[in-house]
DNA sequence: GAAATATTTGCACAGTTGCGCAACAATCAG
DNA sequence: CTGATTGTTGCGCAACTGTGCAAATATTTC
């Protein structure tokens, strides 16, 4: 059965969406979805409209949502997808919203 | 394989998100997730803290993104969930995010 | 230490968003 | 026609967002 969801983890689904639902941050997204190995800003910057200090900030958001995950490497920070957690929250809204309400 | 997107297809889903990504919005999904039968405005009001005027707004941008499907009736406007379609497009992506990059 | 590289932060600005209110339009019930 | 019900729209407003630029920070290289 599909959990009813309270107003917190409403909050946190609307959040993720949030983050994800903005066309250059999404693009970092599915940049990083084709890459096996975690990639630094500088070169995470080819893939969307924006300079260095936007991308930062973008990465920023998606990483306080928990979609990526960082690693510090000298001066380099490495990003990387964190598929799991992303992956199972839109799999969960999809189940949510695909599963009719069933005649109990 | 999951295809590479285009920047439309960008764009398009990004705005997807979005809606999604605000949590009257969200609430009103959800809210119609479990109804069964098409519901009116009046009556999704009661599931978010918005106005009549706000609800009203939010189900336009919802419908407008294929989300939500409006049937006129009288003078109520029945809404419900485009379900395939939003559930499809959610999946999608949680494919294409999961889907590690394989040797090839 | 000085210069180079990678990233973040402060600032200002334009644009967008969500909201309530009040007025409007459309439909129904008497 | 009158009045109630349902929903939309225009307006103004405060808050938020995305952006570039320039300056700051951190780390490496020479």
């Amino acid at each position: 059965m599909v959990m009813p969801m309270d107003s917190g983890e409403m909050e946190q689904l609307a959040d993720l969406l949030k983050a994800l639902g903005e066309v250059n941050r999404l693009s970092l997204v599915c940049t990083l979805c084709e890459c096996s190995a975690p990639q630094n800003a500088m070169c995470l910057c080819a893939c969307c409209s924006v300079d260095a200090s936007g991308v930062s900030r973008h990465l920023k958001i998606l990483t306080e949502r928990g979609i990526l995950r960082v690693q510090k490497k000298g001066r380099e920070r490495s990003y990387s997808l964190n598929r799991n957690y992303v992956a199972s929250q839109l799999r969960g809204l999809a189940d949510k919203i695909e599963r009719r309400q069933e005649a109990s």
